[in-house]
DNA sequence: GACTGAACTATACC
DNA sequence: ACGGGTATAGTTCAGTC
């Protein structure tokens, strides 16, 4: 008998001799990495008709317990049956629990459960890794003491304690969660690869960088010097290890992995390109990339999140392979600033770092003193990479808590997974028996039964107005949800003393006020996460702040969870009422403000903007509770803010007024500006145009009136005119959003990435694309936009014409329009044609 | 060949 | 297939005269 601390890193399981077995790997309290080898019973759910006796259903479950299958040459049958009482869909029921030998005959069972005294069978379609996580309550990344058998010396379960490259193996006997949590500190390998093709296994691998804790490796077989290979630049480097070759150079990387063993292998995009490119050249060279701690290659699979736009994971087993992008993607990127979720610029936006200055171009190409350069940067991205891991483990951590998933799992998953896993994850509290995961038939009826409407945006009044007040509803659709009782279970066809009533798109809905499952759990995570946040702010540290994150994050997504057609919880009727809520609300309210006495000037959503007039900030304050007092459950309106001044602007057709578009300047002393929907927040406008709109909505709002902004755009104007202005500002930046190949209109964008591709630069669906449009060759009409694009780096004369007509005076030409000046009157000197002139 | 509405495309807001 | 409805707006495409 062993005993040792364990914090459960990554989940496997094996099968031996017909039997599921449990591999988790993770460390204990001394860094010693630990494998805990355990069983857990495996069952599926039989739901009950109503009204059956006793005697039916005993003579039920003899028929069942006789089931005996073959499946795939594996002898198996039901091991026992019992009888119990569950909730399945927030409706009592009384279920058989049907017990196999293995999970992966829990299906083949299902499929011979065809009685008549059966309404649905369910339990059998959640993985055997989450559903260990449920049944034995061994959470990941919590600690907890074992006590078993040691398996380091002996041949028992196929003789995986010496099989793999671990400190000891234990096969489990019993444990127990330490009240106490311990200290842990993972073991991170960041890397990173240098390619001279960009197309997965097409071209050489030049370099692969290594960074840890206290180690940085670039190792390579390049140095660009043919004869003798010693290049007077980069020999002195001590992170550079030169080996003979490509095969080399693959086998030495795997040598590193297996000798640091890291918990976590980090890279950024790996999943898309490092790790497959690795496996493809190690293919071409058959060199074994045994990376995993079994000795077994990369595994790849497409079943993740977001597979359909060309992902594939990466998996090896044993070290956990972490595509940092991807939790950033799903975690991070609505919150975040950066325009591209490239490593440079979220480097950028949370290390303040960058990457290292190098232009990528064929190796064939460099000089030999660029190859400093080329390692220095290869070994940067690394650092990056390895940094930003520090950054966001607190954030996967506390989320790999929270929904019990590990890590592995966590990272690739997308928001409607964590929603998932939480629920599935907590359905014993409540005694529910799982839902099933939609069919593919199923996802497609979901799918093509049309959408339901959605939030309501009241049309602004164009104008510059003062003393603006806004108020926003907090987390709206969760507190709809948990205030009115919403989900697909609460649902009730009769009408019912008190319940709640909402006419919708798809007709009129009706909502028990017996609290249902989904809606108490919604309750549990938002009481959580104003925990979370209470404690945060009396013991503010990088955990602390993640946990409330993460609360957020997982409270917030509910509705779009219920709404989402691949959900096992989905449902249409709710998720309609949900927003048929949202938009009563909110319109509501504006009634409400409006019979006060008060003029709406805008709306989305969950926000009013109204102007405060001469009504003092307390009058205010006092009418907000008020509005409060009147609002279901935790229903709750908030001030967001008081402001100074703020501007709605047209459409660009004229006449009405431009949704999803407004400034306000606040009204403190900080004079902050918060713009929405601009072309100063548009990555697809020209930087100079952005700037030039920027600057004339902080002048406007700053002076009231439209003088000094006038005379600044005229400036500009002139400079426009006079070809005083850089290339990199007149740059235009759009994505490449598919394969050029699939572009059905060609427009500039796609002209320009074919421009690249014709130089050789790699260009993919994904990369933001730049290029300037350029004053038509002599002789020539302008014609199309896209005739005249030009790639940065091409020389040529930016087409003024189009810069201000195309690019400046839209983005400046709504906000005069609001002191009822015609902007391209006063510039161009053109008298506009009114009825007038006749 | 100029004009025009529809289609396609990208991106933002919440 | 992996969050989705509400919006703005530019460019090309296809049909018309």
């Amino acid at each position: 008998m062993v005993k040792t601390d364990f914090i459960p890193l990554d989940y496997d399981y094996f099968d031996f001799k017909g039997e599921n077995y449990i591999r988790v790997i993770g460390r204990n309290s001394e860094g010693k990495r630990v494998c805990v080898v355990d069983t857990c019973p495996v069952y599926l759910w039989a739901v009950l008709k109503n009204g059956l006796s006793v005697k039916q259903i005993n003579s039920l479950i003899e028929k069942i317990e006789k089931i005996k299958l073959d499946s795939k040459g594996r002898q198996t049958r039901v091991e026992k049956v019992e009888i119990k009482d569950k909730n399945f869909l927030g409706r009592p029921v009384k279920a058989l629990k049907i017990f196999a030998t293995n999970y992966k005959d829990l299906h083949e069972i299902a499929n011979h459960l065809d009685f008549d005294e059966i309404e649905c069978r369910r339990g059998y379609d959640i993985g055997f890794v989450t559903h260990y996580i449920s049944e034995k309550k061994m959470n990941p990344l919590l600690w907890y003491e074992i006590k078993g058998e040691s398996l380091d010396n002996t041949e028992e379960l196929g003789g995986i304690g010496m099989a793999l490259d671990i400190d000891s193996c234990i096969r489990i006997e019993s444990f127990k969660k330490l009240e106490k949590e311990k200290e842990f500190k993972s073991k991170v390998l960041a890397y990173d690869i240098e390619t001279d093709e960009i197309k997965i296994g097409d071209g050489e691998i030049l370099m692969i960088s290594l960074v840890s804790d206290n180690f940085k490796k670039v190792i390579t077989w390049k140095t660009g010097v043919e004869k003798g290979r010693v290049n007077k630049h980069t020999k002195d480097l001590d992170f550079v290890e030169l080996v003979e070759d490509e095969a080399e150079l693959l086998e030495r990387f795997v040598q590193y992995v297996r000798k640091i063993s890291p918990d976590f292998l980090v890279g950024y995009f790996s999943d898309g390109f490092d790790l497959p490119y690795l496996k493809a050249r190690a293919q071409k060279f058959k060199v074994p990339l045994a990376l995993g701690l079994d000795d077994t290659q990369p595994r790849f699979s497409r079943g993740g999140a977001r597979a359909g736009k060309g992902f594939v994971t990466g998996k090896t087993s044993g070290i956990i392979h972490i595509d940092l992008l991807r939790f950033i993607q799903t975690a991070y990127s609505q919150y975040m600033q950066s325009e591209t979720l490239s490593l440079n610029e979220v480097a950028n936006e949370f290390l303040g770092d960058e990457k290292k200055t190098f232009k990528i171009q064929h190796s064939t190409g460099l000089e030999e003193h660029q190859w400093k350069d080329y390692f220095e940067y290869n070994l940067h991205d690394s650092v990056l990479t390895y940094k930003l891991f520090e950054k966001f483990w607190p954030d996967m951590a506390e989320f790999s808590k929270i929904i019990q998933e590990p890590v592995f799992e966590l990272s690739r998953a997308g928001l409607s997974k964590y929603v998932e896993s939480y629920i599935l994850h907590h359905l014993e509290k409540y005694n529910e028996i799982p839902e099933k995961r939609p069919m593919h038939e199923e996802i497609g009826s979901r799918r093509s039964g049309g959408k339901v409407e959605g939030a309501f945006v009241l049309e602004p009044r164009p104008g510059l107005y003062e003393n603006v007040v806004l108020f926003d509803f907090t987390s709206m659709h969760t507190s709809i949800i948990i205030s009115m009782n919403i989900s697909g279970q609460t649902r009730i066809d009769k009408q019912e003393k008190d319940a709640n009533t909402i006419e919708t798109s798809m007709g009129k809905f009706s909502f028990t006020k017996k609290p249902g499952f989904i809606p108490l759990l919604l309750e549990d995570i938002f009481k959580q996460r104003k925990k979370a946040k209470a404690e945060y702010k009396s013991n503010p540290d990088r955990i602390t702040l993640a946990r409330s994150n993460a609360f957020k994050l997982l409270s917030a997504s509910v509705h779009g969870y219920i709404g989402f057609f691949g959900a096992r919880y989905y449902s249409k009727e709710a998720s309609a009422s949900i927003l048929a809520y949202v938009r009563k609300f909110n319109q509501d309210t504006i009634k409400e403000i409006e019979n006060r006495g008060f003029q709406v000037i805008y709306g989305d959503t969950d926000s009013i903007a109204f102007l405060r007039d001469k009504k003092t900030k307390s009058e205010i304050k006092e009418l907000l509770k008020e509005l409060n007092s009147n609002l279901p459950g935790i229903m709750e309106l908030e001030l967001e803010g008081f402001f100074k001044r703020g501007i709605w602007v047209t459409t660009r057709a004229g006449n009405i007024g431009a949704k999803k578009k407004y400034a306000l300047l606040s009204d403190d002393s900080e004079k902050r500006v918060k713009i929405r929907g601009f072309e100063t927040v548009r990555r697809d406008w020209c930087t100079l145009a952005r700037q030039v709109q920027s600057n004339v909505i902080n002048l406007v709002l700053e002076e009231g009136n439209e003088k000094s902004a006038l005379e600044y755009l005229k400036e500009i104007v002139k400079k426009v005119k006079s070809r005083k202005i850089n290339t990199d500002q007149i740059v235009i930046r759009t994505m490449l959003k598919k394969p050029i190949s699939e572009y059905k209109s060609i427009s500039p964008h796609v002209v320009a990435a074919k421009k690249m591709k014709a130089l050789n630069v790699p260009v993919s669906s994904g990369n933001l694309i730049e290029y300037y449009i350029a004053q038509p060759e002599n002789g020539k009409k302008r014609g199309l936009v896209r005739d005249r694009v030009k790639l940065p780096e091409e020389k040529g004369l930016y087409d003024i014409e189009y810069y201000l007509n195309k690019q400046i005076l839209p983005a400046v030409e709504n906000i005069f329009q609001v002191f009822e000046l015609d902007i391209k009157e006063i510039i161009e000197g053109k008298k506009q044609t009114t009825l007038g002139d006749f």
